[in-house]
RNA sequence: UGUCCGAUGGUGUAACUGGCAACACGUUUGAUUUUGGUUCAAAAGAGUCCAGGUUCGAGCCCUGGUCGGACAACCA
């Protein structure tokens, strides 16, 4: 039992930082960090980055921060912060109380970029955007420096004095990084480390007008931070090499910088630009819509926070970019919520079914168990009575072979209850839609089971009249209707799915429902999981569906249908 | 006509210093079942982008291609 340990291998970053931990680089130590932008809500893909961050820093037992890469006022805004901090500790991680804002270090990454000019490693320039960019060159032509790159050392100081103090409009001048122009990477050619803004930042309010840019401040904080790996998505890659460039000039702590592919889920998109587009232009409810990838979007719609750490586990970490089938992550909210949702019987499209032998006016508790899965959740009584709802689905006037339901002459149990068998259809005279339907029950089969052993072979779910209510559930679908709504041209919202929610206002569910609270999650039996959503309010409980149930009949149905 | 990165069943990830390509999801089949759920058993499905080379032996190493992605914000 002690050498069965389980065959881990290793992902590459634990690969790169178990090889660190070999050459007792750090001291051995390991520390990541969450570097949120806070410009938007954190998605699935954050989640993945999350799940790898902290998670690798547990696993050598490391820490890791979280840290707000705030540097651009002009974007950003504290509802974010707010809403990745509940996100974070939502999906079960702790950052202690290493909370940091890069708007912390500004005063340090002031001094830090003083320190670059009085290397002669950095200059103000006065070229404008437009003209910046036209000497930038492209990847395949260099570019040319600039007339204001020779300035001297102590020009450069003034000036950039000069900056902070507000003496220049915005635009007009902006600190850059002398280093290449003619580089074949373009980051390298002379990038800019620090522009003015005068825009007032959500923490430090109004002191600068100055903010510095992304490269610069990221790989500073990193090493303020003592980060040992700073894991990050490819995107980054080309910019590694600048990462490395500011930290060896400034000589201080060198965190390593290691790119991952960043996660891809079938049939939605993952960008917070794209999502931000959903939600302005109101395809979408929010950004906790529950057809969003978001976190605060699956959180409504019943993920709990162990299915997508599971989730993140099983997708791994590699460099190569795919899409995951989102089947994946409907297999682990499954796997999840099939141990701990208690299952409780509702009808989304009620038929009404009269028990003709049933004596009026009578009404029975009968037992119902709360969860095969676990037995500790006990078992509940629901009440039986002469009149009670099926769903739609199961009846079927003309049925296949195969229909286990119920159809007209034929008998099927009504879970925990009693046998019952259709002896009339009543239909609309005027819409030919099915009304009601008369069926007699077979009084010695009380529980589900016959003493003369007599096999039924469907079971189907109900509520009674008497001890039901009126509920809202609301059906989602894929927000998308292909695979990779990128994959063809740049309009993503052509393939919107417009069927990706139904909306069903005459749902009945038994009366243990009655008092339940925004987030709990049921199976409904035969149908799915279902989380208590918070527009829910005395007078109408509102249910979402996470997911059906694997259904194998809908498969079976389909096959018939293509005979 | 640039630089960087990548390429393993349908999807994603493995294969420790070269040694019978494995796992999960999905698919199919069967068993069990008072959820057409769960569970259980089994099967199909790649010979590792291509071409050479090194080697007794290559998914792993070397060379050259091909294909895909990233990079030209005073965004992150």
């Amino acid at each position: 039992m002690d050498t069965k340990s389980e065959k881990t291998s290793l992902n590459f970053i634990q690969s790169i930082i178990e090889e660190d931990l070999r050459n007792n680089k750090n001291d051995s130590k390991v520390h990541t960090r969450f570097p949120p932008e806070p410009n938007g809500y954190l998605h699935i893909g954050h989640a993945k980055s999350i799940c790898l961050n902290f998670g690798i820093a547990k696993k050598y037992n490391g820490l890791c921060n979280l840290r707000f890469d705030d540097t651009n006022p002009n974007k950003e805004d504290v509802e974010y912060v707010d809403s990745i901090k509940e996100d974070v500790k939502w999906l079960g991680f702790d950052w202690g109380d290493r909370m940091y804002y890069a708007s912390d270090y500004f005063d340090k990454l002031y001094n830090y970029a003083i320190q670059l000019i009085k290397l002669g490693k950095a200059y103000v320039c006065d070229l404008s955007a437009e003209e910046i960019s036209q000497y930038r060159g492209t990847p395949q032509k260099p570019g040319k420096e600039s007339p204001y790159r020779n300035r001297s050392i102590e020009e450069n100081l003034d000036l950039f004095q000069r900056m902070r103090a507000g003496e220049f409009k915005d635009g007009t001048k902006i600190l850059r990084a002398k280093i290449d122009m003619s580089s074949p990477n373009m980051h390298m050619r002379d990038p800019a480390i620090y522009r003015i803004r005068r825009m007032s930042h959500h923490r430090t309010g109004d002191k600068w007008c100055i903010y510095p840019m992304y490269d610069f401040a990221h790989c500073v904080s990193d090493s303020i931070e003592n980060i040992t790996h700073s894991i990050c998505t490819l995107e980054f890659e080309v910019h590694r090499p600048l990462y490395d460039w500011f930290l060896n000039e400034l000589n201080i702590f060198h965190p390593q910088q290691i790119e991952f592919a960043r996660l891809n889920l079938s049939y939605t998109v993952m960008s917070k630009r794209k999502l931000m587009e959903l939600v302005e232009e109101n395809y979408v409810s929010g950004w906790d819509d529950p057809r969003m990838p978001t976190i605060s979007g699956l959180r409504r719609r019943g993920y709990t926070p162990e299915s997508i750490r599971n989730f993140a586990d099983t997708i791994g970490v590699a460099k190569r970019d795919g899409i995951i089938d989102v089947a994946l992550l409907e297999h682990s909210l499954r796997e999840d919520l099939n141990k701990k949702a208690n299952r409780v019987m509702c009808v989304l499209n009620p038929l009404k079914v009269i028990i003709d032998n049933y004596p009026e006016g009578q009404t029975e508790e009968l037992d119902a168990v709360n969860n095969p899965e676990d037995a500790s959740k006990g078992t509940r009584k629901i009440k039986f009575s002469k009149v009670i709802y099926i769903e739609r689905d199961d009846f079927r006037e003309e049925a296949p072979r195969k229909f286990f339901r119920l159809k007209p002459g034929k008998e099927v149990r009504l879970r925990y209850a009693y046998f019952i068998k259709c002896v009339d259809v009543v239909k609309d005279p005027n819409t030919g839609e099915i009304t009601e339907l008369h069926c007699t029950y077979d009084p010695e089969s009380k529980g589900g089971k016959s003493p003369d052993g007599r096999k039924v072979k469907g079971t189907i779910h109900w509520v009674s009249a008497e001890d039901s209510f009126n509920i809202e559930v609301r059906l989602y679908d894929r927000l998308f209707t292909v695979e990779n709504p990128l994959a063809q041209d740049k309009d993503f919202k052509k393939y919107l799915n417009k069927d990706s929610i139904k909306i069903l206002k005459n749902c009945l569910a038994e009366s243990s429902l009655k008092d339940v609270k925004a987030g709990e999650k049921f199976q409904f039996e035969r149908l799915g999981y279902f989380c208590v959503d918070k527009d829910s309010d005395n007078e109408n409980i509102v249910f979402n569906r996470a997911l059906p149930l694997r259904d194998s009949w809908a498969k079976i149905e389909n096959k018939i249908k293509k005979l």
